[in-house]
RNA sequence: GGGCGGUUAGCUCAGCGGCAGAGCAUCUCGCUUACAUCGAGAGGGUCGUGGGUUCGAAUCCUACACCGCCCACCA
C-alpha cells in the first residue's frame, strides 16, 4: 500500500461525503436492524438569505458529533435539515440588494416582490446546502424542509385557527413597538435598549414643572400624574386645571398613580398614552378619569394634525422646534443637556422605536407560558448549561402578550379576512380560517372579504418547527421522532425560538418538543471580539475548511467550546488541529508499514503488556464516552487528542518499535496496536469524520462495516 | 433598577476541597527509516483583592473591585 506522507483533506472530503450519501444511512429508515430507538435532532434552519458563517459551523459540528455518536451507539439517528425563509430578516437583506441596484420595493407589485425573494432564497438554499455538506453534516437530506413548505405553512394556519377558536387570539388597538424606518411593528424581543444622552426638558404646565425627553408629544398629553402619597401635589389630585400651552389654553386633569417616581424631576409627569408604554398603562388604570388617547405621531414618524402647526414635521425636528417655541413662550423652565436614559431602538437599524397605537394580532400568552414553565421546572426539558434555566424561567414568568403581526411582504400571510360589509372602525368582523378564503361573512352573509395584509412574525411559524417538520397528525413520523432528543442552538435565540417552541409544542401536541436544550455561545476572534464584516475579523468556515480541512475546523470549534459560553477561534488554532489530523494519518501510515504481514483474522497470544495497553484504552474510551453522554464535547475531544497523540503515538508506538522487531512478540503487538487504533478511529469519528473514514476504508480489520459511520461504538 | 457569567502561564481556556494543568506561543537541541503539519527537553503562575470556614482553599462562604452579557415601563 502506498500511503502518502501527508493527508490532503481537500482531495478526499468530497468523495467521502459522497460515499456516506450513497449508503443512504443519513436516513434513519435505511440503517441496519441493530438501530432501534430514535435519536432526533432538528437542525436550526439557517437563513436562506446569505451563505453560512462561522456560527453555523459551530452548530453543525456539535450536532453532527451527537448524531454520529448516537448512530454508532445503535440509535436510529435522525438529523433533519432545513432552511429558514427568515421573513423580516430576508426582506431587509433583499431590499438592501434592491437599493444597490437603485430599486425599491415600493415601486413593485407585492406579488412580483414575493416572487423575486422566493427565487433569491431558493438560490441561496442551494449554496447553503452545499456548504453544510462541506462541513461533513450527516443529516437526512431526503427530509430537507423549507420554512415555507406547504406542510409548515399549513401547520401555521391550523395552529393560528386553533388558537383563535380557543380564544387565545385577539386583535386590538394597543401600543406596539413600531420602527418608522422599517415600517413594521415588532414584538418586545425585537426591541433593544441602549443608553443614550438626550436633553431633558423641564416644561411649565400651570403650577407644575414636568420633566420630559419628548416635548413634542405634549400635544398628546391627556393627564398629569403624581404619586398618590406625594404630599407636595396631593391637593391637585382629581382636579382639573387650565394650563397655557403652545396651542393656547387647555384643561388637563391631575391623577394619582403608583407608577410615578417621586424622585424623578419634580415628581409630576405628563401622561401621553398614545406614545409611551408607561403612560398607556396609566391610562388603562384610569380610563374613567381620562379622555381617549390623542395620537400626535403617525406611522411615518411625522407629527399628526393634532400637533397643530407642527403637523407633518418629523419627530426629531418637531422636538427641537417645540422646545424652542416653549422657550420663546416662557414655558420652558430649563434643560438638562446631558441627561442619560434608556432608549428603545430597532434591533436592526438602531433607530428609535416609536410606540404607536395600532391594531395588531396578539396571542394571549399566559395559557401557553404556564405549561412551558412547568415542563422546565419538572425537568421534562433539561437546559444545558444549567444557569440558563433561571434565565428561561424569569423570562417566561414575566412574559407579555405576543404581537405576531408584521407589516412585511415576505412571510406567511395571516389567514384572516375582514368583512367590509359589516365591519366598522370600532367593531371589525374578522374571519380566521385554515388558509382558504371564506365564502361569505357568517355575520351578514356578505362576500366582500379582504384578507389582512400583514404576515406572521417568523418566529410564530418557526416556533412550530419541531412538529411541523415531522408532521403531521396523520403521518407516523411524528409518533416515531417526536419529541426530539436534543435542541442544540445559540443562547441568543433562547427566547425568540426555544421558548416559543416549548410553548407551542406543548400547546399543539401536549408534549415538550425536546428533552434537552443545549445552548452554545457566539464565536469570537482571538481578542474575544465579535466577528463582523466591518471589523474584518471574519473567519469564513468554508474557506478555512478548504485550506486546512473540515476535520481541523471541527476540532477547533469543539475543543474549548463550553456550553453557554462564547467560543474563540483563530487560524493558528485551526492550523494546530490540521497537524493533529495529519498526525492521526501518520499513525495509520506507521501501522501499515510495520504490519504488512498482519492477518486481521488471526488471534495471536497477547503479552501481559499488550493486555495492559488494551485495558488502558478501554478505560480512556469509557471516560470519553461519559463525557459525550454528559454533553462535555470539549473534554471528550481534548482527552481523545491527548491520549491519541501523547500517549498512543508518543509513547505506545515509540515503545512498540523494538517490540515489532522481535519476531516472538511481533504478532501480538500488531494485533494490539491495530485494535487500539481502530478504537481511536471510532472514538474520533464523531469529531473528525473525514480522516477517520478515509483510514477506516483502508484498514485491514477482521469485521468491517460498509462505513465507519455505522460502526459500533467501542464501549 | 433586577439577574447571570467571568477574573488561573504571554494568548485561549480546563481544573471546582488534597503536589497548580492543557493547547497555542516562546527558548534549546535533533531532518533518528510514521509524521519537521515531527521528536526530545526547558522556561514561565502570590489561581482579581480583603476577610472567614477547614488539618488542608484556585476550589466552599462573605465583602469588594474590574470586565462582559441578559432582562427592565424611570418620563
Amino acid at each position: 500500500m502506498n500511503i502518502p506522507k501527508a493527508y490532503k483533506p481537500n482531495k478526499k472530503e468530497k468523495g467521502i461525503y459522497k460515499l456516506w450519501e450513497k449508503t443512504g444511512h443519513f436516513n434513519p429508515e435505511n440503517l441496519p436492524d441493530r438501530h432501534e430507538d430514535p435519536f432526533t435532532v432538528l437542525m436550526p434552519p439557517p437563513n436562506a438569505n446569505d451563505p453560512l458563517h462561522i456560527g453555523h459551523a459551530v452548530f453543525t459540528t456539535l450536532q453532527d458529533i451527537m448524531i454520529r455518536y448516537n448512530r454508532m451507539q445503535g440509535k436510529k439517528a435522525l438529523w433533519l435539515p432545513g432552511a429558514d425563509h427568515a421573513g423580516f430578516e430576508t426582506q431587509v437583506v433583499f431590499e438592501r440588494k434592491l437599493e444597490e441596484k437603485g430599486k425599491t420595493r415600493l415601486n413593485m407589485e407585492r406579488e412580483e416582490f414575493y416572487k423575486q425573494v422566493w427565487d433569491y432564497t431558493q438560490e441561496n438554499r442551494k449554496v447553503v446546502k452545499k456548504q453544510i455538506k462541506k462541513l461533513g453534516a450527516s443529516c437526512d437530506w431526503s427530509r430537507d424542509t423549507f420554512t415555507l413548505d406547504e406542510k409548515v405553512v399549513e401547520t401555521t394556519y391550523k395552529t393560528f385557527k386553533k388558537m383563535a377558536d380557543e380564544g387565545l387570539i385577539y386583535r386590538r388597538k394597543r401600543l406596539v413597538n413600531y420602527c418608522t424606518n422599517h415600517e413594521t411593528a415588532f414584538s418586545d424581543l425585537e426591541v433593544e435598549h441602549v443608553t443614550r444622552k438626550t436633553p431633558l426638558y423641564y416644561i411649565k404646565y400651570g403650577p407644575f414643572i414636568l420633566a420630559t425627553t419628548r416635548p413634542e408629544t405634549k400635544f398628546g398629553d391627556t393627564a398629569i400624574a403624581v404619586h398618590p402619597e406625594d404630599r407636595k401635589h396631593r391637593k391637585y389630585v382629581g382636579k382639573e386645571i387650565t394650563v397655557k400651552t403652545l396651542l393656547g389654553e387647555r384643561k388637563i386633569k391631575i391623577i394619582a398613580d403608583e407608577a410615578v417616581d417621586r424622585e424623578f424631576g419634580t415628581g409630576a409627569v405628563k401622561v401621553t398614552p398614545a406614545h409611551s408604554e408607561v403612560d398607556f398603562e396609566i391610562w388603562q388604570r384610569h380610563k374613567d378619569e381620562m379622555p381617549e388617547p390623542i395620537e400626535v405621531i403617525d406611522k411615518n414618524g411625522k407629527m399628526t394634525e393634532a400637533a397643530g402647526p407642527y403637523a407633518g414635521m418629523p419627530v426629531k425636528k418637531a422636538r427641537k422646534k417645540v422646545a424652542k417655541d416653549l422657550k420663546k413662550e416662557g414655558l420652558l423652565q430649563r434643560t438638562d443637556e446631558d441627561y442619560e436614559h434608556n432608549l428603545s431602538v430597532c434591533y436592526k437599524c438602531e433607530k428609535e422605536i416609536e410606540p404607536l397605537l395600532m391594531k395588531q394580532w396578539f396571542i394571549d400568552i399566559e395559557p401557553l407560558a404556564k405549561p412551558a414553565i412547568k415542563a422546565v421546572k419538572k425537568g421534562d426539558v433539561e437546559i444545558i448549561p444549567d444557569n440558563y434555566r433561571k434565565v428561561y424561567l424569569h423570562w417566561m414568568e414575566n412574559i407579555k402578550d405576543w404581537n405576531v403581526s408584521r407589516q412585511n411582504w415576505w412571510g406567511i400571510e395571516i389567514p384572516a379576512w375582514k368583512c367590509t360589509d359589516c365591519s366598522t372602525e370600532e367593531d371589525e368582523e374578522w374571519i380566521i380560517t385554515e388558509g382558504e378564503k371564506p365564502e361569505k361573512c357568517p355575520e351578514c352573509e356578505g362576500n366582500n372579504l379582504e384578507q389582512d395584509e400583514d404576515v406572521f412574525d417568523t418566529w410564530f411559524s418557526s416556533g412550530q418547527w419541531p412538529f411541523a417538520t415531522l408532521l403531521s397528525e396523520d403521518e407516523p413520523e411524528l409518533e416515531k421522532y417526536y419529541p426530539t432528543s436534543v435542541m442544540e442552538t445559540g443562547y441568543d435565540i433562547l427566547f425568540f425560538w426555544v421558548a416559543r417552541m416549548i410553548m407551542m409544542g406543548l400547546y399543539k401536541t401536549g408534549k415538550a418538543p425536546f428533552e434537552t436544550v443545549y445552548l452554545h455561545g457566539l464565536v469570537r476572534d482571538k481578542n474575544r471580539e465579535k466577528m463582523s464584516k466591518s471589523k474584518g475579523n471574519v473567519i469564513n468556515p468554508i474557506e478555512v475548511a478548504e485550506r486546512y480541512g473540515t476535520d481541523a475546523l471541527r476540532m477547533s470549534l469543539t475543543i474549548g467550546n463550553m456550553p453557554g459560553k462564547d467560543v474563540t477561534i483563530s487560524e493558528n488554532e485551526i492550523k494546530g488541529y490540521r497537524n493533529y489530523v495529519n498526525k492521526i494519518w501518520n499513525m495509520f501510515r506507521f501501522l501499515m508499514l510495520r504490519c504488512e504481514d498482519y492477518d486481521p483474522g488471526s488471534s495471536p497470544k497477547l503479552s501481559k503488556k499488550d493486555k495492559k495497553l488494551m485495558k488502558e484504552f478501554e478505560k480512556k474510551a469509557k471516560e470519553i464516552t461519559s463525557d459525550i453522554e454528559n454533553f462535555e464535547f470539549s473534554h471528550a475531544a481534548e482527552s481523545l487528542y491527548h491520549y491519541s497523540w501523547h500517549r498512543f503515538a508518543d509513547e505506545i508506538i515509540e515503545e512498540s518499535k523494538s517490540v515489532l522487531d522481535d519476531e516472538k512478540k511481533k504478532k501480538g503487538r500488531q494485533k494490539t496496536l491495530i485494535t487500539i487504533f481502530a478504537g481511536i478511529l471510532k472514538l474520533a469519528h464523531p469529531f473528525i469524520p473525514f480522516v477517520t473514514e478515509e483510514i477506516y476504508q483502508k484498514m485491514p480489520l477482521d469485521e468491517k462495516k460498509e462505513t465507519l459511520m455505522i460502526e459500533e461504538w467501542p464501549v
